[in-house]
DNA sequence: ACACATGGACTACAACTGTAATCAACAAAG
DNA sequence: CTTTGTTGATTACAGTTGTAGTCCATGTGT
């Protein structure tokens, strides 16, 4: 036995067409296009070809709808940030988000509000960590 | 004019490459080499192909000596880590620290040391901006 | 019914990647 | 000196990625 949906490999275009996808779906081909216009500038034929890519790579599905596809994710995006984040972390700081966030503290990129969220977070995690 | 020196793209194979060699360097090649082989399993001739590309791409520079010779970054751990981690939360988490890290909590990632070494990072931090 | 528009499927194609093998030049060994 | 080994340089080659274009079947307007 082998082969247990080994993580499937999604590329940064590919990314930003799922990430709409997560804000809302199903949607259709020309919704992701059209919600896509604000930030990017590809043209139709590429966000089909990477919706395509998604849907072979099994991290879209979709439902045809009479002659379009309603295109939806099949992963959640809290699954997948976690994943992501921690094989970040591991990489480039060994494991430990501290020496993370302590480049982002001295580049001036904590802001006051940043840290009472951080604050409040260690406060729950102790709170279930007695 | 332009073209300042554009983040050179680093790709996997190539980080661990140059990851070693921030750890100690300069080093020639067959150092390179052997200390990857403790975690890679790498061919010598696959390792020497990634030193190339690197050279190419002005993340790494080089030295003669005599018949070898001797690598060392071009860039700094801090300054790539700084720019990739800014740009991964960009991505990922819309520029905001915070919903990364409680995806770490709520994962059980936080141990209690990470947690006290934030307080102090977070006591750090406000001290300098009272 | 018929011509045209439209949506997904398939094709294209160069650059980048992972992973090496071959080549050429020089140094070491005999 | 000549053979041999070693080192970087060059070449290889398939898979992925970015970025579209072309094809074909079906829906639409007339």
């Amino acid at each position: 036995m082998s082969k247990m949906s080994d993580k499937p490999e999604i590329s940064n275009a590919e990314f930003e067409v799922l990430d709409v996808l997560w804000d809302s779906h199903p949607a259709t081909s020309n919704e992701v296009i059209s919600r896509l216009n604000d930030k990017k500038d590809w043209h139709e034929k590429t966000v089909k070809t990477l919706l395509g890519r998604l849907v072979k790579k099994e991290v879209l599905g979709f439902e045809k709808q009479q002659r379009q596809y309603l295109y939806y994710p099949l992963i959640a995006r809290e699954d997948y940030t976690k994943k992501e984040t921690a094989s970040f972390v591991s990489r480039l700081f060994k494991g430990k988000i501290t020496p993370m966030i302590a480049g982002f503290a001295n580049q001036n990129s904590l802001s006051k509000q940043d840290i009472s969220e951080l604050k409040a977070l260690i406060k729950e995690w102790e709170q279930n960590n007695d």
